[in-house]
DNA sequence: TATTCGAGCCAC
DNA sequence: AAACGTGGCTCGAATA
């Protein structure tokens, strides 16, 4: 059953129930019920459904317009759901995909669906920004996005709404995991954190003043160079250096590193405090971290490949110089399980490619490439690969590229399909059905003003080089697309195994973070080892829930720990 | 004074 | 090993 929520004008909200096994989906059930009183609701709904035993199609899936704005407020009153469909997220992936393409509704125009929704953190105590969104109609939303799911086709013609469904559950899952991911938080440790800091960098100043070991390496970079100067400002330090004899173009590190002067040694370790101090010190701590918890917003589907971005905290950038300070509460324990080589493992099962996919049966991928002799040394596939996947065609990747092409013909004709589409500015799609987006208008006009004749070389050229680009971007889309459809999918597999362990958010095992390819599980210690097992099952079930056949085993590398910085 | 932009470094 | 994909974040510099 899909249960549409439906703010109404006069703030409350018409509850239907949609029989999603009849055609044009019809409203067999209906009740209004005031904002105060729909979390008590959607309780009770949820309850009469118990997880064990019930059909897939008694389960509820409740349908709104933005999951970040409503299931926060339900999470904030103590409720959860199973299963939900986020009308924007869906409809976002509908209207871009290649799949619906020839349908009316991608072809529509733009509509208020289509804006982004205001800030969830704007109003965090309503269910529904009620301003303008009381004017669209989720329930015709949702007929909408059905019907032109039901129309999906692939470039043969066959039918593809199956997979494309498939991704659409896996990303309002996402949805649903993110929000409550933030609402149960990292456990942290406050105290490690400052320790860390304080090591490095000294005791926490007062405001507006550097910490001590900030302060003396400065003076140290200054001394080398003969001239005070603010490291923080590259203009500034540019100029010293140069002054001072230094054969510097910019500030970056590595270029700074094969400069050989006095003051390279503490201006590196300068700038790595420094970086320390702005992204991660105790002024993050203040803003990200309260009661024990780090607590950043996750942004599903905000990268255009469909990977998660986040919005505050970077979370997503979480430097292992401070990992030691993510630490289970007393009693419990981190379970971090990372896909092994996933990017790789991804490719060899979407191509089909024989030789990749035995490959792909190791636990080690690349181990398992040298083992078909296609490269003598795992550094060699590693590299080799990540060059197939990137575009890229100097140093060792590029040497490696003909011996990779050789042994794995199949999947590197997938990637330099998708690159060669990007090149002429066309769409490609994941496994699943998501699509990259057009080249943008100018890119478009230039590449069709430089074929059609005239144009200086130079022109030409710069059209080449800007093709060539795009078609490293849509070459890398595919394998990274479908490798975040991999993880949403792991990932929802899990969130619902864990559910079958405890009653509320935090009080059993529950998904703590999630970073692209690695998940990390907070769960009482009595239950890791459950876990692990569980995480392990999960991650062989999404590859086979994906690519049904494939010999491609999904292989993780699993701890249980009690600081984020012991695992790996 | 407020806002964008670019450099640089962090993650995968 | 080096410039080859996706992002976020922070700072100073440039712009309005």
């Amino acid at each position: 059953m899909l249960v549409v929520l439906c703010p109404q004008p006069d703030g409350s909200v018409s509850v239907r129930d949609v029989d999603r096994a009849q055609a044009g989906l019809p409203v067999v059930a209906e009740q209004t019920v005031s904002l105060d009183d729909l979390a008590g609701l959607v309780r009770e709904r949820e309850a009469e459904c118990t997880p064990e035993g019930t059909s897939p199609d008694a389960s509820l899936r409740w349908v709104w317009a933005d999951t970040a704005t409503t299931y926060r407020a339900l999470l904030d009153a103590g409720v959860r759901v199973t299963r939900c469909w986020d009308l924007r997220l869906c409809r976002a992936i509908l209207r871009a995909s290649a799949l619906t393409a020839r349908t009316g509704y991608a072809t529509a125009p733009r509509s208020a669906w289509d804006e982004a929704p205001t800030a969830a953190t704007a109003a965090p105590d309503r269910l529904f920004d009620l301003a303008p969104p009381v004017t669209l109609d989720p329930l015709a939303e949702l007929r909408d996005q059905h019907r032109a799911l039901d129309a999906a086709v692939g470039l043969d013609g066959r039918p593809e709404s199956a997979r494309l469904w498939l991704l659409l559950a896996a990303e309002s899952a996402g949805a649903l995991i993110a929000a409550e991911m933030t609402v149960a938080g990292v456990p942290w440790d406050v105290v490690e954190h400052d320790r860390i800091l304080t090591d490095l960098l000294g005791p926490r100043p007062a405001l507006g003043y550097r910490p001590a070991l900030l302060e003396a390496k400065a003076a140290q970079v200054s001394a080398a160079l003969g001239v005070e100067v603010n490291l923080d400002s590259p203009v500034e330090l540019l100029r010293s250096m140069r002054s001072a004899g230094l054969p510097a173009t910019s500030t970056r590190s590595w270029e700074l590193q094969q400069i050989d002067h006095p003051a390279i040694a503490p201006l590196l370790e300068y700038k790595k405090m420094s970086r320390l101090m702005t992204a991660n010190g105790w002024h993050w701590l203040d803003t990200w971290v309260a009661d024990g918890r780090f607590r950043p917003v996750y942004v599903p589907g905000g990268v255009v490949t469909g990977r998660w971005a986040s919005d505050g905290g970077g979370a997503l950038q979480l430097p292992h110089q401070i990992r030691s300070a993510v630490r289970s509460d007393p009693g419990w324990s981190l379970v971090v399980a990372d896909a092994a080589q996933l990017e790789p493992r991804i490719l060899a099962a979407m191509s089909g490619d024989a030789a990749m996919a035995e490959a792909g049966r190791a636990a080690d991928m690349y181990e398992g490439m040298v083992a078909t002799g296609a490269v003598e040394t795992r550094q060699q596939a590693k590299f080799g690969m990540l060059g197939a996947m990137y575009g890229g065609t100097q140093g060792e990747s590029g040497r490696m590229l003909p011996r990779i092409t050789r042994a794995f013909p199949q999947a590197l004709a997938l990637v330099e399909a998708a690159a060669r589409a990007g090149e002429q500015g066309e769409v490609v799609s994941t496994w699943l059905g998501r699509s990259s987006p057009l080249p943008s208008a100018e890119w478009r006009s230039a590449h069709s003003a430089a074929s059609a004749e005239g144009g200086s070389a130079a022109e030409q050229e710069a059209v080449r080089t800007q093709a060539r680009s795009w078609g490293r971007f849509t070459r890398n889309f595919v394998v990274q697309g479908t490798a975040a459809e991999w993880a949403l999918c792991w990932m929802s597999l899990l969130r619902l195994r864990l559910r079958a362990l405890s009653e509320g958010l935090t009080d059993g095992p529950h998904l703590a973070f999630f970073l692209h390819d690695e998940i990390m599980v907070h769960t009482p210690t009595g239950l890791a080892d459950e876990v692990a097992t569980l995480v392990q099952e999960t991650a062989h079930e999404a590859g086979r829930l994906l690519f049904e056949g494939s010999p491609v085993e999904f292989r993780l590398t699993t701890a249980v720990v009690t600081a984020y910085s012991d695992a790996k």
